[in-house]
DNA sequence: GTGAAAGCGCTAACAT
DNA sequence: ATGTTAGCGCTTTCAC
C-alpha cells in the first residue's frame, strides 16, 4: 500500500477521486471523502510528497540558511520562522553555513535541486550566498544591510536598526556620566559591527565628544567570547569607564575577563551588549543590552517570504526595532 | 530549461544519456559526460530532486525532531548531525516539537509524507513521538532512556550516562566536604532527571549518608532558569551547602537567585550543573558541571542512522560518556 | 557508448 | 459526483 491506486482499488473508486478526497476537495461527496480518508488513515497511507510536487510544482518547503546552530542568537529566530511556516503548511529544510565559505554554493545548489519554494537567510556573514541562488525563487535576508541586498525582484530583507540601537546605548552610557567609552568591534568584515560603531561615534559627537580611535578595538579571535576577552585586554590600558560590545556573547566574554582582572562591574566599569540573548539577564551582573525582537523577526521574515511565494512582490525592507534593556551591568562611572 | 529532455536536445543526446552523464556514470564516455555537465552548469540546470526520488525511492533527506531551537543544548548536537549527514549527501528537514504535544503526530505525518530516509529525535521529552512513526524507516533517539526505546528493528538510541554522571558530580561535592547537598529536579516527567537523582542518591548512600527527601525539590516553573530560581527558593530553608541542578540552564538560573539573595558562590554555597553549555564557563563564577560530548553525539547519531539506512541493523545502544568539569562554582563548604 | 520505452505516484483537465 | 487520460521529470531495464 504505497500508492493512491491501491487505495482507489480498495475503496472501489478512481485514483483521481482518492486524490481529491484526500485533499478534501468539495467536488467529492462527503460520504466518499470520509470513506477514503478513513481507509487511508487505517492503512497508514500518506501521499508521496515527491510525486505530489512533481505535478503541482510546489514543494511546500522553505530553505533556511542559518549561520550556526550553536549561536544562541538564532534560536528564537528559527522558532519564529517555523511558527509562520508551519501555520502555512510549509516545512523547513535547514542548512548551516557554519564557517566554511565554500559550502554556501553547495547549499544554494541543493536548494535549487530540491526546488524549495523560497529561502530565508538568517543572520549571515554569509551575505554573498544569495548570489548563487536561483533568481526565480524568493529570498528573504534577515538582519542584512540594505547596501548588500540586490534590488531585484523576489529579494527582500529585514533590517536591524544597528546604528540607532548603538546610538541609544551610547547615549545611555553618556547619560550615566561616562566619557571614556570603549567599543569592541568584531574582526571579520561585518556591516553590523560597522553600523553599531557608527551609532556609537555619532552619539559621542552629539554629546560634544570627539571619538577616540584608541577606544575602538577589533580583536582577532574568532569565537565571540574570545572577542570579548581580547577586547577587554586591548581596551583596559586606555582606562575606559564603560565598554560597549558588538554583541551579548562578546559582552559576556568581556564581563568574564573584566571580573577575572579583579574589577567590579558596574562599580568600576560598566559593560553593555547588543541582542538580548536569553542568557543575558542571567549572568552576573545581568547585562544591559539592546533587545531585538527575534521571535517576531523570524515570523516577519517567513510571512514576507510566504507572501512573495504567493506572488506578492512587496520588497520594502522590514525593520526590527531595538529596545534598550537597562540592567545591572551599567551604572555611573567611579569618581 | 527545466528538464533533462531539453538538455538532451541541446546536447544532441538521449535523455537517459544526460541522466547518466550528470551522475558521472562510467558507462558514458568521458567526452559526452564533460559536454553534458558543461552545458548543464552553463544553463544553471539541476536535476529535480522530486522526480529523482520518485524513481530512486530515496529522498536523501533526514528528518530531525528537535525539542526547541532556542535550547542551547541542541546547537552542537545539530551541528554534529549536519556534519555527518552532509558528508553523506543528506539534507536535514527540521521540525521542533517545542511545547505543543499534539504537534508530534503532525511532524511524524509530514516526515512520512515526505518519505524521509530516516529520523533523528533529539533530546526529547517527546519520547512518545516515535510511536507515530513509520516502523519501516530507521530512527535514532538521542539522549533517550533505553526503557523508553522499543526494542524493534530500525530503532536505535544514544544514551547519556545520566546516573553515572550525577554520581560523579555528587562524589565531587562529597569530596569537597559537603554533607547537605540539595538536588533540583524538573517537574515534567523526565527520566533524565530521575536518573540524575538516582545517581545523586546513590553517591550519598555510598558515602554513608541517607538521602534526605527534603533536599530534593521539584519546581513547577516551565522555563529552566525559573526552575533553578524556584529550586533555590524551595531548598534554601533546608540550609544546603551545595546544590546540584538537573542541568546547566537551571543551575545558571539558580546561581542568579542565590547571588540575588546575597549569598556568595562558592564561599557560602556551591552550585553544580549538568551539560556543560558553552555559556557555562562564562558565568560568574564559572560553573562546575558534567560535560556531554554533544558534537560527537550528533555525529554518532547521524552515522548510526546512515548505517541503518544503508541496511545495517546494529541496534546496540550508543553511549555518551560525561566528563566532570570542575570550575569555580564549587568549593569546600563554610565551616 | 548510447538510445527507447516504461514507470515511479501523483494531479489536472476534461469527460461523463 | 466520479472516472479517464495525459503528463510532471527523472531513472532503469533492455536493446542496439
Amino acid at each position: 500500500m504505497d500508492s493512491i491506486y491501491e487505495l482507489a482499488r480498495r475503496a472501489g473508486v478512481a485514483p483521481s477521486t482518492v486524490s481529491k478526497a484526500l485533499r478534501d476537495d468539495p467536488r467529492i461527496s462527503v460520504a466518499t471523502r470520509a470513506r477514503v480518508q478513513a481507509l487511508a488513515s487505517e492503512a497508514g497511507f500518506t501521499v508521496n510528497a515527491a510525486a505530489q510536487s512533481l505535478t503541482t510544482r510546489r514543494t511546500l518547503t522553505i530553505g533556511v540558511i542559518v549561520s550556526d546552530y550553536a549561536d544562541p542568537y538564532n534560536g528564537l529566530l528559527m522558532r519564529g520562522i517555523e511558527a509562520a511556516a508551519m501555520a502555512a503548511g510549509y516545512q523547513l529544510l535547514v542548512s548551516s553555513a557554519h564557517e566554511t565559505g565554500v559550502r554556501e554554493v553547495d547549499i544554494a545548489r541543493t536548494f535549487r535541486q530540491r526546488r524549495v519554494d523560497g529561502i530565508i537567510i538568517v543572520a549571515s556573514h554569509v551575505s554573498e550566498s544569495h548570489e548563487h541562488l536561483d533568481p526565480r525563487i524568493p529570498v528573504v535576508l534577515v538582519a542584512e544591510k540594505p547596501a548588500l541586498v540586490p534590488d531585484r525582484p523576489l529579494v527582500s530583507c529585514l533590517i536591524v536598526e544597528d546604528e540607532a540601537g548603538a546610538r541609544t546605548m551610547t547615549q545611555h552610557l553618556l547619560t550615566l556620566g561616562h566619557r571614556q567609552i570603549g567599543y569592541v568591534a568584531i574582526g571579520r568584515a561585518s556591516l553590523a559591527s560597522d553600523a553599531r560603531r557608527a551609532g556609537y561615534e555619532d552619539a559621542l559627537r552629539q554629546a560634544g565628544i570627539e571619538p577616540d580611535p584608541r577606544l575602538v578595538v577589533v580583536p582577532n579571535r574568532r569565537d565571540m567570547a574570545g572577542v570579548g576577552a581580547e577586547g577587554v585586554q586591548l581596551l583596559l590600558p586606555q582606562r575606559p569607564t564603560a565598554i560597549f560590545f558588538y554583541n551579548d556573547l562578546a559582552a559576556i566574554g568581556g564581563l568574564r575577563a573584566v571580573i577575572d582582572r579583579g574589577l567590579r562591574v558596574p562599580e568600576q566599569i560598566s559593560i553593555a551588549g547588543f541582542d538580548d540573548l536569553e542568557i543575558s539577564q542571567l549572568v552576573t551582573p545581568p547585562l544591559t543590552t539592546m533587545a531585538q525582537p527575534r521571535l517576531d523577526m523570524g515570523r516577519m521574515a517567513a510571512e514576507r517570504l510566504l507572501a512573495m511565494i504567493g506572488g506578492d512582490d512587496d520588497r520594502t525592507p522590514m525593520t526590527a526595532v531595538c529596545t534598550l534593556m537597562v540592567r545591572r551591568s551599567t551604572a555611573p562611572p567611579p569618581d
